[in-house]
DNA sequence: TTGACTTCCATAAAATCCCATGATATTCCA
DNA sequence: TGGAATATCATGGGATTTTATGGAAGTCAA
């Protein structure tokens, strides 16, 4: 499965419009409805103030991981919830354009600028500032794991 | 599996490209993907200003790397961000050249010629002036690390 | 009609393709 | 073995396509 690599910068317009890099595209594009519908699952991100997206691969992957877990546990309550609750299908336009709803605006802190980061199997939508802070951090604990388990990719 | 060995020095043209050497495209071309996509996986050098750079099986390091960690924890999100927010995919033309986007050409110091640097599984894009200087210093830890061995046999 | 939301078209910049060239290396055969 | 014929490679530049983004026209509901 390929994966959603690197970081993109792109403008929301006065209509609220976005368009989703075409690199991302592609891959969500993979399994397009067969009416041709092409959408984007979207939810707030749970501990990071972004809003988290994938495809239908992603879904999949969620329910598997809810399945897995015991019915009726309060994690499984809270995790689908959280999940699935504030989740939403939004529709790609024939541009390649998104329109992100108030809702998760709000909770991602976005106005006019918009950065998509790709994670490998998902990716998030942040406001530019809130991720390089966020960016910042991650490096710095990334070198921290590398240091600490690190030879599982640097050797050979 | 073939390793990346040697060093090429090529030249960035005023559209940005960069001939991929060779030798390393033939061992990229290894794994090209199903849709006949060349490809380079990208990250800055952690401890060198420099680009580092693989085909699919460093991805898929990686990749396996985060598998292994618990999904929706933390620490799998921030390392994600890190290792593949921070990376590129960079598509090989059909004439083996590569662009290399700013902040990379940043991170490494890149100007108007590259060295390409072969190092086994992976291989790295370095400024020739940063390369030089790093390469002098190498050399010079070696030699004291050469010392350090003679003494073990000399003593005795 | 107004306002929200589409679908459709326009454009500029960037990426990509395609072909040409000179330089090197490799092959082939008398 | 020499040396011409052939391939490979890095590089340049024009032509074409993609991409992000702006805006106009069309649709629908209240």
């Amino acid at each position: 499965m390929e994966p959603f690599v690197s970081s993109f910068q792109n403008k929301i317009d006065k209509k609220g419009r976005v368009s989703v890099p075409a690199a991302f595209r592609t891959i969500l594009d993979r399994d397009v409805q067969a009416d041709g519908v092409h959408q984007v699952f979207c939810y707030p991100a749970i501990e990071a103030p972004a809003v988290e997206c994938g495809g239908v691969p992603l879904l999949s992957k969620i329910y598997q991981l809810l399945e897995d877990l015991p019915p009726y546990s309060e994690e499984r309550d809270v995790l689908s919830t959280a999940l699935f609750g504030g989740s939403l299908q939004l529709k790609i336009d024939s541009d390649g354009r998104i329109i992100i709803p108030d809702e998760m605006r709000e909770h991602a802190n976005l106005t006019d600028y918009v950065t998509f980061v790709g994670m490998g199997d998902k990716f998030r939508i942040w406001s530019p500032e809130l991720f390089a802070s966020y960016m910042a951090e991650a490096r710095e604990k990334a070198i921290e794991h590398r240091k600490l388990f690190g030879m599982k990719y640097d050797r050979k």
